[in-house]
DNA sequence: AATTTTCTAGAATTTTTATTCTCCTTCTGC
DNA sequence: GCAGAAGGAGAATAAAAATTCTAGAAAATT
């Protein structure tokens, strides 16, 4: 052992941001004049230190862009590159990929907390979608598509695959909602023949999601060409549905052991399908 | 005026991420192959795209390093450089903190009316869901479900009404993981038939609510009466699916506009299926 | 089908950026 | 106030990155 493996030395730096903070905090007292300094900068601009070069970030700091890699050597990582790494994983709001997940799972799992975490992740992608949603859905549009959907005589629901259960629960939520609705849900094939007599008096919500089911995409841009009214719910302005669409909302949902979350979807169509109730009573 | 200023040229690049993303939507589809894919990383992956360096983004774009900077200059950018800061001032601009996002959630609701009320209403809830899920359900307990689910030849699954969404999205995940299933859909009320061949070797899931489906009681009764392991998501105690379940999770979804959330059904049902999978694998 | 134009991959080049090194300055302890 | 050590500035170097260039492939046009 010529070669001391690092793995529980107490010398060794931080490698998140909380931990890094908290070390400079700590030690900035009894740190030379120019490091302290940076290492007040640090603490002060973490984003400057995510993003600038060496250069950029010495200047701001008013000092030289050499003093910033003695820092980061002093503080015990390989150079400036390497602490910088940490404060742009900070931004990083990346979760770690599913092959890393599994691996941690299975090694908790052993201290009795393998599936408490499946229960943790799943809930917190959940939340996360939830309050991407609310920043990123334009309540305009939602108001304009009420306003469309309240207009039509019959609404035809369709989603397969991962969108199914949205389409599913619509129909169930309208129903309840004294709201006239069809839901396309392509037993045996017949999605065609159910589809078949929406016209321009009545209005279409179609629901996908990458990978796109073929069956939505052709049937939603047969059902539009024929002058239907459509509002695509997907996730991604590419997406297949939002070409034909007249409103479209994009979701993005968070995701966990590479499954992803349905949350802000039965959201942002909960609150569709009350709206369109709530304009129908209006008129 | 040898040099004009570039005040306002129309074609000159826009220099915030907004700007930049519609101009990226609008122009992707008249872009050749390769810009246009680069186009469609861009906006799927703007934080890769802040942090990257352009052999790395390159290489997960699937394209080549130079694309990216013809990209850049063909949208009308200097460079790659200068089209990458759009992307890190985004970044830089604003970052929510997740408290206090939370805080205005809960405040909100007061001041909210009509629609957007809705959204933020709908996401209330679901996150509160969430919370108390994550609190009630016990580890244990999940763990013993996982258990005995992966000890089925096939996985039943029975919900109707407001339940179906649920099973029917257990179907969709359990097949992706690789996981036998049928999903009781009841479809020309051939539920018994669907479900007549489950023995003591398969498993069942059923989900049901208040007030609780006719059929997915008597169709769980029957089945659970024929040696069937049961495996129940419902939301009381006093639920008529707890009698015959081997084990039960009561779910207490909140709710909103007299619509409850699914968020924490969904939840549990994703980390169920998940463990079950972890389980099959381990053995 | 032929020709022109546009587009792309990959190598070559230039530029930028981090790091190292040397020499000078500023403290510290006696 | 002097010797010695530690700290710091700035030039020099090495590494990495972006950009440009060129030949060839693909697409569009005639």
């Amino acid at each position: 052992m010529a070669k001391p493996e690092p793995l529980a030395d107490p010398n060794a730096p931080p490698r998140d941001f909380a931990g890094l903070r908290s070390l400079l905090i700590e030690r900035h007292q009894n740190l030379p004049k120019r490091l302290a300094q940076v290492a007040r900068f640090a603490v002060a601009h973490p984003d400057e230190m995510a993003f600038g070069t060496a250069a950029s970030i010495a200047e701001q700091a008013a000092v030289q862009p050499s003093t910033l890699v003695r820092f980061a050597q002093t503080i015990g990582y390989q150079g400036f590159s390497d602490l910088q790494e940490i404060f742009r994983s900070r931004l990083r709001e990346r979760w770690p990929d599913y092959e890393e997940r599994l691996e941690s799972l299975s090694h908790r799992e052993r201290d009795g907390e393998g599936v408490p975490g499946l229960l943790d992740g799943f809930a917190q992608a959940g939340a996360t979608s939830l309050m991407r949603l609310r920043e990123s859905i334009d309540p305009e549009q939602l108001s304009k598509a009420a306003r469309l959907l309240s207009a039509a005589d019959t609404i035809y629901l369709l989603g397969q695959r991962r969108a199914f259960p949205i389409s599913s629960y619509l129909a169930y939520a309208l129903g309840k909602l004294g709201v006239k609705s069809i839901l396309i849900d392509n037993v045996g094939t017949l999605g065609a023949e159910q589809s078949a007599f929406a016209g321009a008096q009545d209005a279409l919500i179609s629901i996908s999601f990458t990978p796109y089911a073929p069956a939505t995409i052709d049937l939603t841009r047969v059902t539009a060409a024929r002058g239907v009214p459509l509002v695509a719910i997907t996730d991604s302005p590419f997406s297949p549905l939002t070409a034909s669409a007249d409103i479209w909302f994009e979701v993005v949902e968070a995701d966990f052991a590479a499954f992803r979350s349905l949350s802000a979807s039965f959201c942002l169509a909960m609150a569709l399908a009350v709206s369109i109730a709530e304009h129908r009573r209006g008129t």
